[in-house]
Order: structure tokens, then C-alpha cells, then sequence
DNA sequence: GTCTTTTGACTGACCGTTCAGTCATATACC
DNA sequence: GGTATATGACTGAACGGTCAGTCAAAAGAC
């Protein structure tokens, strides 16, 4: 609605030049989650952030650019994120717990099956970005996963293993397990695990993977679990 | 420059009607193991295959049924394949042991990787196929492993667990290392696990989460509340 | 020669990219 | 305030490359 001017329509468009390449970064996070890169079409793109194709081109040189921008400006510090936030005191067992449940929770989150179904699929094809999210992201992810499982094994929480063998099985299981319960999980809907059983279960078998063995000289009573 | 006699030239092509098909859908297995559905191109199939374009078409309706004839004659058996031979005697530890081993040997082959890229992050786009996958390869897949599980928390050898659930744990560890001692892996070379060392840390790291706890005794051991 | 099999140029659709033109807004001038 | 002019954000038709699928003609088999 025009209160100040008494025009007979709408403007087809508004000037928003400093909004745009927010707009545009949003929709292509959400198409290329949704298609992968290659499948992603700039008009779908365009639609969404409510502009015409040719309004991209003068944000963003080619789609690749505005890719590699997305990946920048929007998924580096989503993962950054779901890194951070752990509590640095209390036991291993409990640092690792409350890690497995924040990664599940963020990976919950509306865009990430789709992103990660993209990085696994189609990154491989962009040496240089595979290159930059390698370092960026993996390298720093691994780092803080691994310190907790280091210090588990430090003070004999957690038997001796390969910290980063370990890394690679835990990020494994929640990996795989946010595609299998995401909406393109090959599983028919009534045989898809429960979301809520799933973390859970990670959590569960990861812990028993990891704990020390029970010193067979000192027997005692009680089970840990039920 | 010395052919026999009587022909100038040897022929650039020869009938070949039976064994066309079979030449196509392997030159499809390799070209789809690269690329992907969307990605491999026809034209590239049929130069693999040793003949033109238009040949696939005599033999395939679609670059789509092509795909579904693949997987019918060629995935299908070849991952029923690898469920089988697993030694039916010998305590369930040594049952699960001898299936991995298996099973790393067998998606350790030339096209596995790509397949399992294929499946498990493209073939959501083919609904119908990807129930027909599901239904014939992976529930009867699931089912091995699972009694194999079964078993062993039959036997007391291993702890009570959903053996559904633990299926899925297991079968993500060994797709996810697959595919991250692949060609294709995210990592730089030098960062990639040792695909022989992954084999015994997968199966370390399972039969630790799986074992039951000794029976006498379940210690309170380590210092949780330091 | 006839019949079967194969070829590869062709078609049409699709999509990233371009650019000449449109029009909402800002500024200059009264 | 109102009107004229300038700016540049935005549009969408058009272009060029790619690729699944077609078909008339060529090449083997007999």
C-alpha cells in the first residue's frame, strides 16, 4: 500500500540493492541443499529471493562464485557452530554426550541433510572449495572431537584407541544417520529409525565402543546401566 | 599391413546382437559409477561399450531403463553377493568378524565406491527404483547382518541391544569408510586413513560397543566425578 | 541382391549467461 | 511544493553449448 503516493499499482520492484545479495545467498542455500550444485537452476534461485535471473549476474560473476559464496557466508559458520558450545569442564563421557547431542541437533536443522548429502556428492567436482572446506571446516570439526576423546583416554575414561580413527567412526555414525532419517532417506516413512531413538542409540553404542575395560581386580556391584 | 587376402580392410564393426546387450550394461555399470545418474552421459557409454549412440537404443527404451537393467543384472546380484559366504558355525563374534571382512573385500572392488555414492545420495530421485532397491537389496541385506547380531545377544556373547538399530550403526561405519578411502574422498591423500587399517579399527571399534560386559563383575572403575 | 544391424548427423529441450531496454527512485531546478 | 532529467537496479528475450533421443542411410551378413 502507497499511503504517500497515489500511484494506481504496485511497483513491480523496489530497489533494495543492499538487500540483494542476502536475499539471493538465502535462496541459493536453500535450492543447491535442495538439487546439489549441478541440479540447482538459477531460475528456481532467482524465484525464491524474488528477483529475475539476470539480477544475480550483477551480485554474483557465475553460479559457481555464488556457490562458493554460499559456502562462505552461510555454511562455514553453520558447522563452525554446531562445533562450538560444548562445555569444557565435566568428564569425558559427559563433554562427548553433550557434543553428539548438539551435532545432532544442529544437523536437525532445516538445510543441513541436504548440504551434507551436497558435500559428500558433488564437492569433489570443485577441487579448490573441497580444498577450502577441507581445512576450514573438517580439520577444525575433527580437532574438537578429538580433544575430547583424547582427554578421555588421558585420564582412563576411554580405553586407548586411535583418537582419530575414532573421530572418523563417531562422525560416520551421525553422518549416515542424519541422511537415513532426513527426507531423502531411502527407507520407506514406516521403516525409517525414530529420530529421537537415533541419538540415543549413536550415543549408546559410541559409549561402549570407547570405554575403558573394567579392571578385572576389583570387582564391584551395580550396573552402569539399566 | 598384411591381411590374409581377401578382404582390403578389416570391418570397423561386426553383428554382434547377443552379446550387445551385455557389453552396454557393463559400459553403463563403469560410466554410472563414475558419474552418477544425472551426470553420465550416453554418448560416453556407448563409446565404452564399443559402439554409437543409437545402438544403446536398439537394446534400451531410455537412459532411465538402461539404469534399472543395471541394477537389476549387474548391483543386485553383486551386493547379494557380498552378503553371502559368511560362515554359518563359529560363535557370533567370528561370524561378524569373517562379514566385514567380507564385506570391506567386496566394496573394496573397482565400481563399489561410486555405487554407493549413487545410491545412497542420488537414487532418492527414482522413487520407484529406490523401492525396488530397498526391498530386494537392502532388507534382505539388513536381515543377514541382523541375525548375525541376533545371535550373539542370543548366546549372551553380546550385550542386549535393538539389533535393527545396531545393523544401521555397523552398516554406516563401513559405507561412510568406503566411501572415505574412496578416489572421491573429501580429504587430502596424505590426510586419508590407510584403507588396511580400516578394516581392523571398524571392527575393533563394533566388537567393543557390542560385547557384553563381563559377567561377574561390572566395575565402577575410572573417576567419572573427578 | 535382400535383410539385419549399426551408425552418426540431426532435433529439440534445457539451462547458464548476456545485454538492450524498462522503470522506480534520486537529484536538480524552479 | 511541483516538474524535468539522470541514474542504475532490474527484467526477460535471446544466444550458445550440451545432451537425450530419432532416423535415414551405410555397412555387414548371407
Amino acid at each position: 500500500m502507497s499511503s504517500a503516493h497515489a500511484t494506481s499499482h504496485d511497483p513491480r520492484w523496489r530497489r533494495l540493492p543492499e538487500e540483494r545479495p542476502q536475499q539471493i545467498l538465502d535462496a541459493a542455500l536453500s535450492v543447491f541443499s535442495e538439487h546439489g550444485i549441478d541440479a540447482a537452476k538459477l531460475e528456481e534461485i532467482a524465484a525464491r529471493a524474488g528477483v529475475s535471473k539476470g539480477t544475480i549476474y550483477l551480485y554474483f560473476p557465475s553460479k559457481e562464485e555464488l556457490f562458493r559464496e554460499v559456502v562462505r557466508q552461510r555454511v562455514g559458520p553453520a558447522i563452525a557452530n554446531a562445533d562450538q558450545a560444548i562445555a569444557s569442564d565435566g568428564s569425558a563421557e559427559d563433554q562427548l554426550r553433550s557434543y553428539l547431542a548438539h551435532q545432532w541437533e544442529c544437523l536437525g536443522l532445516e538445510d543441513s541433510e541436504g548440504w551434507i548429502r551436497l558435500v559428500v556428492l558433488e564437492l569433489h567436482k570443485y577441487p579448490d572449495l573441497a580444498a577450502f572446506h577441507w581445512e576450514e571446516i573438517v580439520v577444525r570439526s575433527n580437532r574438537i572431537l578429538g580433544d575430547i576423546i583424547r582427554r578421555g583416554i588421558a585420564s582412563g575414561e576411554f580405553r586407548p584407541t586411535d583418537p582419530q580413527a575414532t573421530v572418523q567412526m563417531i562422525k560416520a555414525l551421525i553422518l549416515m544417520h542424519v541422511l537415513w532419517t532426513g527426507p531423502r532417506a531411502p527407507a520407506p516413512v514406516q521403516h525409517r529409525p525414530a529420530p529421537g531413538n537415533v541419538l540415543a542409540n549413536i550415543t549408546d553404542f559410541v559409549l561402549h565402543a570407547l570405554r575403558a575395560a573394567p579392571q578385572r581386580a576389583v570387582p564391584a556391584s551395580g550396573a552402569p546401566h539399566a
